[in-house]
DNA sequence: CGATTATCCTGTGCGC
DNA sequence: TGCGCACAGGATAATC
């Protein structure tokens, strides 16, 4: 459930901690995290300079010396967490980072769905992806989301979270930009008008800044830690995402919970239209 | 081509 | 109290 905000605040607690360290060993067990790669790539950045460490949707990429790029995604329940050598290992530790001087960087990821792979090599890449939600300025995002919806039969949500459209909105804050956008969220993306089109542009900006403002959301699973093991913010700013049957914070109203697809969606019957 | 469905996987929480 | 099972969902392949 790491969706733009939670790898937003997993990215700068990385740069803050590692750009500039020297990584002495990157040692890999878990073989389905690197599952793209065919051999053991990885070993090539042992020696390297954390150069930056940048984003684009849920994709982490950590730039080394020499412009190799090893992409990080964290998928349902991966977490990137700091760690001192001696630290006792937990469970589903499938990467570790080992750094000079700055101590261990862990990739721990029960479900294994996260993964590692290094970009370009065998035409690995993230060019299927659109444009970075928060990547866009307000205009651009308007236009681009104009463009993207028109035609388009499919439901609003499952637009919001299809990554060809926007990079890094997933069922969370789909959910309630939908909601700020006072927009249904089974409205065929095709039949927004050019006002609701605005206003969701708008709210895909509002919800996904404050939420990384509040360093994410921490869901009731505990699973979304920040590279300290601290929890996010944002999960009480939620206004209908897993709130089937509570009172809508702006009118009273009972929050719905509707199945889209094989995934629900939560919104407002009152507010959302 | 666009829309929908199945698949991967384990921890959690519910009902019986 | 304990057991079994549905559910959670990001990305991608397969199917309609």
């Amino acid at each position: 459930m790491p969706e733009l905000p939670e790898v937003e605040t997993v990215r700068s607690g990385l740069a803050a901690t590692y750009v500039g360290k020297e990584l002495e060993r990157l040692t890999v067990s878990g073989t389905r995290t690197v599952r793209r790669h065919p051999e053991d790539l990885l070993r090539r950045l042992d020696g390297r300079r954390l150069a930056e460490v940048g984003r684009h949707g849920k994709f982490l990429l950590l730039r080394w010396d020499g412009d190799e790029v090893l992409v990080a995604h964290l998928r349902m329940s991966g977490q990137l967490l700091a760690a001192l050598p001696g630290d006792p290992l937990q469970a589903h530790t499938h990467a570790v980072f080992c750094f000079h001087g700055a101590g261990e960087l862990r990739f721990v990821d029960p479900r294994t769905f996260g993964e590692l792979f290094l970009l370009g090599s065998d035409g690995l890449g993230l060019g299927h992806l659109g444009p970075d939600a928060l990547g866009l300025g307000a205009a651009a995002l308007r236009a681009h989301l104009a463009r993207e919806l028109a035609g388009r039969r499919a439901p609003l949500k499952a637009l919001l979270v299809d990554q060809r459209v926007l990079a890094g909105i997933g069922n969370i804050y789909a959910d309630e930009i939908a909601f700020s956008a006072r927009l249904r969220p089974d409205r065929p993306g095709g039949s927004l008008k050019p006002r609701e089109v605005a206003r969701l542009a708008v709210s895909v900006s509002a919800v996904l800044s404050a939420a990384v403002a509040a360093r994410g959301s921490t869901l009731a699973d505990r699973r979304y830690r920040d590279v300290w093991g601290e929890a996010g913010r944002y999960q009480l700013e939620h206004k209908v995402y897993g709130r089937n049957g509570m009172p809508c914070a702006t009118c009273a109203v009972p929050v719905q919970r509707l199945a889209l697809g094989a995934r629900s969606a939560y919104f407002c019957p009152r507010c959302q239209a």
